[in-house]
DNA sequence: CCTACCGATCGGTAGG
DNA sequence: CCTACCGATCGGTAGG
């Protein structure tokens, strides 16, 4: 890695940061130069268009989502164990970016939802990745005995989707001191009603 | 009203749209100006400042909101009727904002979360609200009867925003032509576990 | 409600 | 990576 790549880097990690304050569009070349104290047109000169920028700043979060939540849990056994670890893991992303503005990809949801676009339709496909995700390792759970036989493992995912969303909103904007609470219990009963009975 | 007040309202009503779709801070006095073919300066006397035209965006959203969806029902029976009629009527104007751009609500709390200032605050301030008539229709339902005696009332209000933010999401950003049926089946979920049983 | 204007900032380019 | 520049647009004001 070159030092026009450390650079590059060191920019876009910024980029990252200031994009789930202000936004994909809100960010401005200007004071993304000037946080890291290059000219607009050095910083520029990385990047084709700011469009560029947005697409590789969605790119960038994306593999830190991967590293801190994801490739963790694949240390955890398959199943139940498995679908906690994304639990906690995505709980403790969303907590630990009370640095900057919250989680990028719920930020960048309700920017880009109705802006169609090549910015957009990244940030869809890491998306849909990612509820892949969560529903594959659900699926294991299944085969593995440790849920339901019929559970119905979409509806899972997207539920958990759901209880992440809420959580967001009421520990960032609501400041409730009991946001993780209510998301751990929300998730909890979740779980419950997947996990394998007697009767199935 | 006057006519003054007629072009306030009208300039009101296009500018929650606008806003749901660019943000409270995306939306600009130009772009907004044009739409209704006014001045930007024309436009711009009705209201002191942007941030006063931002704050009065968020009362006219309210105003809206109150009518659709909490008024209609005021006209169920208490308790599960009515949180289910609350339910219903959040899920249509999420829905009907097909036209614009989602919830402002939502792609408010998204935007405002971490911009502390008075647009926040009012944001807050109507949120906290909405949840609060969400947990007293469930407390009523408590006291009629309908509900377990022993329900987390606060939870259920929390979960249900849940649902709702993740319905906002995959029909939105996704497109899951599923998203209302899921939303649905969560709901019916969170209200199987809350109705009384014969044990408790 | 308008024209005319202010300084600041935007994304982007030229040229080095 | 820089200076210097482009046309466009921003929020806001003056004055009518």
């Amino acid at each position: 890695m070159g030092k026009g790549d450390i650079t590059k880097q060191s920019i876009l990690d910024r980029a990252v940061s200031l994009a789930s304050v202000m936004g994909l569009d809100g960010l401005t070349i200007g004071r993304l130069a000037e946080e890291l104290k290059l000219s607009r047109s050095g910083l520029f000169s990385h990047f084709r268009s700011k469009e560029a920028l947005q697409l590789q700043i969605l790119d960038n979060a994306s593999g830190a989502f991967t590293e801190a939540v994801i490739r963790p849990a694949l240390h955890s056994p398959r199943g139940l164990a498995r679908i906690q670890s994304l639990f906690e893991g995505w709980l403790t992303w969303i907590k630990n970016d009370k640095t900057s503005g919250g989680c990028i990809f719920i930020t960048a949801a309700a920017e880009l939802d109705d802006k169609p676009g090549p910015v957009r339709d990244r940030l869809v496909e890491i998306q849909k990745e990612w509820f892949q995700t969560r529903r594959r390792v659900i699926e294991t759970g299944v085969a593995e005995g440790e849920f339901k036989r019929d559970l119905d493992c979409d509806q899972l995912a997207h539920d958990m989707n759901g209880v992440m969303m809420g959580y967001h909103y009421s520990s960032r904007l609501l400041n409730d001191p009991k946001a993780e609470q209510r998301a751990r219990k929300a998730f909890a009963t979740l779980l419950q009603l997947s996990k394998k009975t007697k009767t199935n």
